[in-house]
DNA sequence: CGGTATCCTCTACGATACTG
DNA sequence: CAGTATCGTAGAGGATACCG
């Protein structure tokens, strides 16, 4: 039972299933739809560019990229390292922290595509049973 | 290497790194905020009736509570039973298939909590660094 | 190259009220 | 009890343009 130390409010606890807890936020902010992508590209390939990263990540917005690694830098799951070079350069790596996430996002997203047949034809099977009932 | 099997069009991959790719739409699904909260609660507890649900998810509306517990009986993890008595008696449960999410879903959200105090000491320490350069 | 700034749209989500 | 229906808001997210 780890000591919580929150001393000034009612809502000390951790448990990802109370409401206001900090730890569900968290989980919230490494599930995101661009969060779990920029760790697994890290995660996969080492260190990487903003522009390299931009291209692995098919489709998303520079806005996007730049919120998201700043999220991530902040919560100390990635460093950035800038070479003060002409052009610019910016090196993104995950921190020893970032590493621990490797292992639980991999099994998370090797799922996603190991099960996406059987979740389609779910799908297909759920719409045929309720579009005949309605 | 699985077969594909998608031939209509030229995105067929099932590379979440691919934009339009299925698995990264269900990546997003099961790691929502509340879809993993409900997945998380079924496969600790056993099967669950709306209500318990939804006293145990803190804070969640009726609104979100059905919207996700249907996406996740369309997409095959959750069954949904109905007993026809008075009052209305209804019954969530993972599938086989949700079972097999339990394990990765675990892993995420004990990681969330073991290192939620890391995470917000480093945005303590960002926050600082930060407010002195600008 | 690696951003920031701005504008705009769309959807996630919550609050409230009603129903079989 | 277990929803559905409706409305309203905030923030996610994209497109575009400009900057050190």
């Amino acid at each position: 039972m780890a000591a919580v130390g929150n001393v000034t409010g009612p809502i000390s606890s951790f448990d990802p299933y109370e409401r206001g807890c900090p730890s569900r936020d968290l989980l919230d902010q490494i599930g995101s739809k661009w969060a779990v992508l920029v760790l697994g590209e890290l995660g996969r390939n080492g260190a990487s560019r903003f522009s390299r990263l931009r291209q692995a990540l098919a489709g998303v917005s520079e806005k996007m990229l730049t919120q998201t690694l700043r999220t991530l830098e902040r919560d100390g799951l990635v460093t950035r390292t800038v070479y003060p070079e002409v052009p610019p350069h910016v090196e993104y790596e995950l921190t020893t922290l970032g590493q621990t996430l490797r292992e639980p996002l991999k099994a998370l997203t090797e799922w996603s595509v190991q099960h996406i047949e059987e979740v389609i034809s779910a799908r297909g099977e759920y719409d045929d049973r309720t579009e005949r009932t309605r």
